[in-house]
DNA sequence: TAAAATCCCATGTCATACCATATATTTCCA
DNA sequence: TGGAAATATATGGTATGACATGGGATTTTA
């Protein structure tokens, strides 16, 4: 498998440890890797995961040269500045720093929601109501296409 | 064979198992994968299913930016956040996921509906319900378009 | 030296990989 | 052309192992 696909809840204990999906953990394993790079999102209430491979390639993306007040140069820092790299222990969890947990309103479990290329962890609550949210919109816009004709 | 095509209707047992038809997985099996990804349906009641292939073209094809844009962010989170990859047992069967079953409606049998890239899997009597209904609108509509000569 | 973070081992539950059987379908030979 | 053997398919059951989670030991940092 090579991307994050699927929705899997898992517990966060005492500690802040929490068991990455194995799934998941077998997308980044495929990459000879046994880390996740986490960041808070820029988008929404929740914690935003992905390899190391991938922001690598962001680095690359970059210009050299920043130019002040480009907004992609901008969102990049923001990423990279608040980035961190959770190690798996040998069960496969890892240790969420508590500003993340902080910023995405989580407790007691975590919901991972595969994105493809990246992955995202939630106050499963939350997630719920942003998905039904979303699912609304969707339905409004196909109805707001259909009425145009 | 390259395509899903037919109507088949099995078994899911107690863990939820159910068979998936010989045909489909021929053209599984012609594409060298052994799975098959399923999502619940974003337009009816019961389950979308296609090879891991057309998941990675569109993974690929969503842009990758360090803040997607909102469609793209809607899409993404309703298909891959609720896909999981189904691996056949030595027996061409596949686990159904509960929350999967539930969303469809479907309780002892599940009917596999081709649909040339992908396929479905339906409450067989619901599905029945659903196809009466559109041969009916299908007709009605060609009635319509008789009388407009 | 105390507190916190990290590593390592331990356990119960559940999923799945494997084997077995029955039914349907095809093939091949008389 | 008919019938029997062989094959493929659908379905049932079981046991092993993987996974999620808990707790303690060791190391690091303040």
């Amino acid at each position: 498998m090579k991307s994050f696909i699927g929705t899997f809840e898992n517990k966060i204990d005492s500690k802040g440890r929490i068991s990455v999906p194995a799934t998941f953990r077998a997308v980044i394993n495929a990459k000879s890797l046994n880390s996740v790079i986490c960041y808070s999102s820029l988008t929404g209430p929740c914690i935003e995961g992905c390899g190391l491979d991938r922001i690598e390639k962001m680095v690359e993306a970059l210009p050299d040269q920043p130019i002040p007040g480009k907004s992609e140069d901008t969102i990049a820092h923001l990423i990279f500045s608040s980035a961190r790299e959770l190690i798996f222990d040998s069960g496969g969890r890892i240790v969420l720093p508590n500003d993340f947990i902080g910023n995405a309103n989580i407790d007691d479990y975590g919901a991972f929601v595969g994105k493809g290329k990246t992955f995202q962890i939630w106050n499963p609550k939350k997630l719920k109501e942003v998905q039904s949210r979303m699912l609304a919109s969707l339905i409004s816009e196909r109805k707001d296409r259909l009425e145009e004709r």
